[in-house]
DNA sequence: AATCAATTCTAGGGTGACCTAAATCCCATC
DNA sequence: GATGGGATTTAGGTCACCCTAGAATTGATT
């Protein structure tokens, strides 16, 4: 029984990287170099020497050539800061009038400066929210996240019913389309169509005034993501 | 009539030296290297080599040997510092209930993260607050700061009557142990007594539950900036 | 089995921000 | 007007994090 013995603070660039390899690795292989460099706008020769950095701090285990692993430290470090980055955008959003689009960016920054306690009582004040603005689950204090499994609205097949649950945050541009569109984790969208050849995906968006019809294009389309609520 | 021209992003550190060499102009001599080294924990040679760059950017002017001085760059980046700083420290108190000692370390690290935007809004929430947990006055949008020159409570003599204007925010436990004398910005005290050879001083605080005799070392009572009221 | 492109790693540099140790400068005092 | 102590700067070093260029490895394809 290893004691958690004082998680020391980490770097900014070090939490990043976590973060990254902790997103990486979701669906299921190790994180590469490459990836995590594209991820991070980052060459992938300085991947390489902070993965080195990484290992030598026991946060990650590297296998030359095959890719990055977080060690249990890892995961619970990139747990902590996700926590903190996810907080930090419920209350930026709900308590602060964020706009959607500019929430994550700030929280990006802020995720490493701000203090556990800070983090605590900001999720206190909103009775501890359980997602985040953009549907991402928030781990829990004790580093639990349940990570559903999700389907992307480019999968979905014309016909079917589903709800958003969650949509991808980094680009401000596209949250603002999707916005306008009135696509936003919750609503209830119908696939109308789907045009061949990786054409756009014609939805009716319910919960738009009076209901409305979208195209949307399939690389918009692979970042909502959606669990079905049955067939037309 | 030099346009200002976007104020690049500073690092966190340079903004650390900055507030540091404002605070000690303050007083009105240059600020001394070795001054700037002991308020930031940091060597003197350190602080040789960052003023140096200091001074590159255009931020600072340096006659070695003699001190250095903020530049009206370097003042006005010092001052947006200082307001991030305050504000964020009204807002985690206010809002947040942040304990009194523990404001200031949170908003040092936060300062550095928040963004223009973020401060703002904290302001607006707050209804544009003129001076911070401590007394200390916040800096206007466009950079406007009325520093008053005030006496220490070291300084008054028995019979006055004053009232706290500001106290020293850096360490937590003095901060506690005031706040448990009753003595806070806003408070009224009487002296009654100064005892010699730097001896502690008796007052009368006023807001405490039915009022209350208190006894405080010189080198606390230093801390503490008062305005007069009259006499007895 | 040999080769080739993509991936990844190593080598060698650069910058910011810190350090200690050793000059150097200033000035108050003799 | 020399001198010594205190303040300051320079010299030289470290560490984290990034870079480009080039070498090494992989595994996919001939």
């Amino acid at each position: 029984m290893t004691a958690s013995p004082e998680p020391q603070p980490l770097t900014g660039p070090v939490e990043d990287y976590l973060k990254a390899i902790y997103d990486l690795e979701l669906v299921g292989s190790p994180a590469s170099t490459n990836d995590i460099a594209d991820r991070l706008a980052i060459s992938p020769a300085s991947v390489s020497g902070m993965v080195r950095r990484l290992a030598d701090q026991g946060l990650v285990s590297h296998e030359p050539y095959r890719g990055v692993r977080l060690t249990g430290d890892g995961r619970r470090a990139a747990l902590r800061t996700l926590r903190r980055h996810r907080i930090l955008e419920c209350y930026l959003t709900e308590v602060l009038d964020y706009p959607w689009d500019r929430v994550h960016a700030e929280a990006e920054r802020l995720e490493h400066a701000a203090s556990e306690e800070l983090v605590e009582r900001m999720a206190a004040a909103l009775g501890d929210p359980v997602q985040d603005p953009h549907g991402a689950p928030i781990p829990t204090r004790d580093g639990r996240v349940e990570e559903s499994a999700l389907r992307t609205l480019a999968e979905a097949a014309p016909g079917e019913q589903v709800r958003v649950r969650r949509v991808h945050d980094k680009e401000p541009a596209r949250l603002r389309y999707l916005a306008e569109l009135g696509i936003r984790p919750g609503c209830h969208l119908r696939i109308l169509d789907k045009a061949p050849f990786d054409g756009p995906i014609t939805v009716w968006v319910e919960d738009a005034v009076g209901g409305a019809t979208r195209a949307v294009g399939v690389g918009l389309a692979a970042q909502v993501y959606v669990e079905s609520e049955g067939q037309a």
